[in-house]
DNA sequence: TGCTTAATTAACATGTTGTTTTATTAATGA
DNA sequence: TCATTAATAAAACAACATGTTAATTAAGCA
């Protein structure tokens, strides 16, 4: 059932407050690895080891730019994580069905 | 900034595909720790640490009945993770600002 | 070539997680 | 009271996570 492997690396990457702070860095652009450490009291190796978790989880991509490594946000992985949050949705949410029927017919309206 | 100490619990609650096994159990109703062990072949100290864990991430809550302790969702925490996910749905999601409008508009008619 | 900047690797200390087996607590019911 | 069932605690241990400092790779530039 629930066993993608995957999931399981996305959320340990997000179980980590440096991390989740990086991610929210990389919403509003591509940044080095500097750039991302800049705010932290923490070591650059161990920035790098944060960025390593959160490649690796496929969090984020990372490109090349002379001796810089530009990050950026995979938003598929957070789309993952969406996904599975949506599944609980209905626990919680009252307009959760009202909701899904609105996004149904707007993507039959997109396919049709 | 991002320093919620309860995200880091509950992301790392999630990052275990037993304990996200458990939650998913738990839609359908509350459940002792032996019923919820049942589909496992771990251990049952190995279930009830999960379920502790899941305890104090605050993903579950737990009763009393003789000598069970049934399990059941909590709906709050996993809403934190929905909200947690929607700061970053509008990255990839299309539809996400027609839908925050659909949402706020059915919360001002609750309101009103 | 040699210097500087960007980033990773290596080696290490320390703490946490996931699992086991064995022992213990606590409630039920004959 | 004693046996049974439900669950947790305790001790042990391997594996992994998170951070450090020091060393290394690699690109750019004088």
């Amino acid at each position: 059932m629930d066993s993608s492997p995957n999931l399981d690396a996305v959320f340990a990457a997000l179980a980590n407050p440096t991390r989740r702070a990086i991610l929210a860095r990389l919403v509003a652009g591509e940044a080095s690895v500097n750039t991302l450490a800049a705010p932290f009291e923490m070591s650059l190796p161990a920035i790098s080891k944060h960025i390593r978790v959160l490649e690796t989880a496929g969090l984020i991509t990372r490109g090349r730019d002379a001796q810089f490594r530009p990050c950026a946000l995979n938003p598929d992985a957070l789309r993952q994580v969406a996904n599975w949050t949506d599944q609980y949705r209905h626990i919680w949410d009252v307009r959760f069905d009202a909701m899904d029927r609105i996004l149904k017919s707007t993507k039959d309206t997109e396919n049709g």
